[in-house]
DNA sequence: TCCAACTCTCCATCCTGAGGGAGAGTCTAG
DNA sequence: CTAGACTCTCCCTCAGGATGGAGAGTTGGA
């Protein structure tokens, strides 16, 4: 027997709990991601709660997925918007992952700079060198 | 002649703004770190101006070398609370150095795994794949 | 019916290193 | 003396991705 007013087949969504628990993610955070946009709710319950498809949960595995490879959410969404939209987003997704492969490598590089100057540095450092009234650090000449 | 209430050789301390202009940072920012400790004043004018002793320069220049090696504030402080203590920061300062070659490396570490794993998600990447309607997108099987 | 569990909204907070601006008071040259 | 430059404190805002709590309302099983 269904529940009074579903017709056979149809869903009555999930609450914000329960999703939280089947996705592994805090209620806090989809309240959160609910807000941004990320995650519409398919609507209401009669007191107002948010009700999902459990479509959300292949959503918030992309989400997940794509910010373990580094993407914002602001990007993400933009992803999400194109499949919103009827289309493959994964031409949109390969250029955002080529983009952060540029941001990557342009971190790795700072990293790298700084990474010689602090050894330089470091190579020939005293640890108590005399005293100079006019400097704070004699190594640092500051 | 000296100004009145001034003995030779004493100083008046300059005001934030000069300081300021001297120290090529902002007004603001000197405020922000005289609150945080990092710039103590020596005191101030009968009307309530910050005065800061011709040190402070030294002591932004200090600052401002150690930020552009990627210490934070806090490190910084540490550092200079040993020299206001009267001793040689530099052994303090060689680990602070040691301990962000650390952090970079690690980042790094981060960033490289990152790197190959988007390469290799974008080698053999399709723009167009087949539509799968239950993945959002078929490359990352999510 | 009743109670516990759940959920709601709204607001505040975290982190870091500042920056913006209001409104009031101070300093200094002319 | 006055105008204009300078400075004060106080509070808000930014980025990004959430998290915490208060206080009120909803749901569902026994």
């Amino acid at each position: 027997m269904q529940a009074i007013g579903m017709k056979a087949g149809m869903k009555a969504g999930m609450k914000i709990g329960l999703l939280a628990r089947r996705s592994g993610m805090t209620v806090k955070t989809l309240r959160y991601y609910e807000d941004l946009g990320l995650l519409p709710a398919i609507g209401r319950s009669e007191g107002g709660y948010r009700l999902f498809a459990e479509e959300s949960l292949r959503r918030l595995e992309f989400i997940r997925r794509l910010k373990t490879l580094g993407l914002s959410l602001e990007e993400i969404q933009g992803c999400l918007a194109v499949h919103d939209a009827g289309e493959l987003p994964c031409g949109d997704i390969q250029r955002q992952l080529e983009r952060q492969i540029e941001r990557i490598d342009g971190q790795i590089q700072e990293l790298r700079q700084l990474r010689t100057e602090l050894l330089g540095l470091l190579a020939g450092w005293q640890s108590h060198p005399p005293k100079d009234s006019d400097v704070i650090c004699p190594n640092l000449r500051v």
